[in-house]
DNA sequence: ATGGTCTGATTGTATGACAATATACATTAA
DNA sequence: TTAATGTATATTGTCATACAATCAGACCAT
């Protein structure tokens, strides 16, 4: 009958609101791995109380996208290579049960969205578009998570990918890479297209492998200057 | 010099230690799936402030194991049939890759906690003592995740099998299936020790799998009486 | 019994307060 | 100068209070 007069209404609170832009900002780059926040500052910068941005953080850190420290506050979530290791680990795992799970319940016009979301990959992956290309991929892998017929998978994978997202700096660094990850994912969806799951999967997992290869070597030569161990001196001793 | 004058310091907060016991409780099956928390009554039960009462729930609803509807306060989450699916198969995989990684990198005395933990699993699964054999179970579980050398698939299984111990009144129910577990397990450890990572990898995932059955099957004969649809007449109609 | 209105209770949000703690700075001793 | 110590300031942890928005149930009218 009615096609759609729900009467726009509010139903998200404040704090929701907050705790979204907060994390979009963090995942965005906006701040570094290790960096202090202060409560006060987000109190000003988001423009509500200290209550609501107490319990934003709280979710925050839930997620693994923030760490409090007792008496000292919030930080940006920092990340070791053997996390990232980790990580990928159960990334490979968890994608490839993706791609398996797509290939088995995913509507055809599912699968002609994700052909179709990969071939959009290509003109920033050869312009070298850093941050259209990190769009298109999420799309890309939301289509995926979508149509795999497993939502906890996608949780997960979400979860997994906002805290290896801390590192978006240096994770598409190498430029060669993008063509290899082009490839790659047109392998997976090829043998999503034959329905061959177990196909998907494995490429999916080795195209996950070869990521988490490329972000550690990556992490090896930080392009962010570290602190040298304390006391290094700077000349001679005394 | 000094050996211990440690002035015993909570470097714990409170909301932490509430987060905690909160959890705990849920997860203890205090409450049953869906019941609806009052900010109120959590602040007079935890002795706390509703400060620190709605920092912790937000805490918790990041962990999924309870909803917050606005405006109608927090509720025990629920979790449906397909859920419990999509979480169990989420959970074979990553306890395959647990076992996996355990059988590469635990050290021989984590290997042998381990089987000391499997024949502690014995009694209470034969004296049908479920709360022991939850808790037995669970430090097995725990063994598995500390030696298999990746803690972010601790993290991981850790939340999947948080969401559903909110299940376990039923998840224990089939007295049949302890001992079937038990053989299940065996065979994993024995896998774990003859080093042959891909046999306990493969049954564990099968083991998984069949725990997810037994709970599912359970889950349609549900032993707690659930509500008739509204307006089931209790005779005839006017 | 159905629908509408009102009332009380609960949540969402903000503010102010204060104790506990951490950090930065100043001071003293070697 | 350097190291240790003491002090001051800022920030966090926690509480209490207040009020608007919203929900749930009682009550009333038809």
């Amino acid at each position: 009958m009615q096609t759609s007069l729900l009467v726009s209404r509010d139903q998200t609170t404040l704090r929701q609101r907050a705790t979204h832009t907060l994390r979009d900002a963090i995942l965005e780059g906006i701040f570094r791995p290790g960096q202090k926040l202060s409560e006060r500052e987000l109190c000003e910068t988001l423009g509500v109380s200290r209550s609501c941005v107490r319990e934003s953080l709280q979710h925050l850190q839930a997620e693994g996208l923030i760490t409090i420290v007792p008496h000292r506050g919030p930080e940006i979530a920092t990340i070791s290579a053997k996390e990232v290791r980790d990580i990928y680990q159960v990334r490979a795992n968890l994608e490839g049960l993706a791609a398996k799970g797509f290939t088995l319940h995913a509507q055809p016009d599912q699968v002609k969205a994700l052909r179709s979301k990969l071939q959009e990959l290509a003109r920033p992956a050869l312009a070298q578009d850093k941050t259209a290309l990190l769009n298109v991929k999420n799309a890309f892998y939301n289509l995926l998570i979508e149509g795999c017929g497993n939502q906890v998978v996608g949780l997960m994978l979400r979860q997994l990918n906002n805290r290896v997202t801390l590192l978006r700096r240096i994770s598409l660094s190498q430029p060669g890479r993008l063509l290899h990850t082009l490839k790659e994912l047109e392998g997976v969806v090829a043998a999503i297209e034959m329905g061959d799951g177990e196909t998907a999967a494995r490429l999916c997992m080795e195209h996950v492998q070869k990521s988490a290869d490329n972000v550690l070597r990556s992490m090896s030569t930080p392009p962010i200057a570290i602190e040298p161990p304390l006391g290094m001196p700077t000349s001679s001793a005394s």
